[in-house]
DNA sequence: GCCAACGTTGGC
DNA sequence: GCCAACGTTGGC
């Protein structure tokens, strides 16, 4: 089992919004190392998702339902894109604040690489997180 | 195949 | 609104 971190602006797709949809396709993802993170992605993987943006915080955790697929929003052919779906809103959302002061998240990739959109966590990293949304 | 210019993303 | 990081494009 792989966790990650993906990233979305909340006024255009928000943890709300997947939550209201139950399953959503997570598109338009045009980089081509989150794409791999993406390929890489099993289902019953769990994924934190992040508000960028606006918010600036992880929110909810969310599980991969769907394997890598031809992206449905993407005419070339070239890209590809996975299937979440909601599991549980974070008690408390976890700001990247919080992240970046923390010591055990050091070396997060997502804090290393702000940009990329999809990247991997490990699960001590996960799991830290998690506890931090609940103090 | 290199690299400068430019565009986009995301944080501040 | 600005800037840093970084990906992409295009000229050579």
């Amino acid at each position: 089992m792989n966790y990650w971190l993906m990233k979305s602006e909340p006024d255009v797709f928000s943890y709300d919004d997947l939550v209201a949809k139950r399953k959503a396709e997570w598109d338009g993802v045009r980089n081509h190392a989150a794409q791999l993170h993406m390929k890489t992605m099993r289902k019953g993987d769990l994924a934190l998702f992040y508000h960028s943006n606006i918010g600036l915080e992880a929110v909810g955790i969310m599980e991969i339902v769907e394997e890598a697929a031809p992206d449905s929003t993407d005419q070339s052919g070239k890209w590809i894109a996975v299937h979440v779906a909601p599991r549980q809103k974070l008690a408390k959302p976890v700001s990247l604040k919080t992240m970046k002061a923390d010591p055990a998240l050091a070396d997060m990739v997502i804090l290393r690489q702000s940009r990329l959109s999809v990247a991997p966590l490990t699960e001590a990293e996960f799991n830290h997180i998690l506890a931090l949304s609940k103090t």
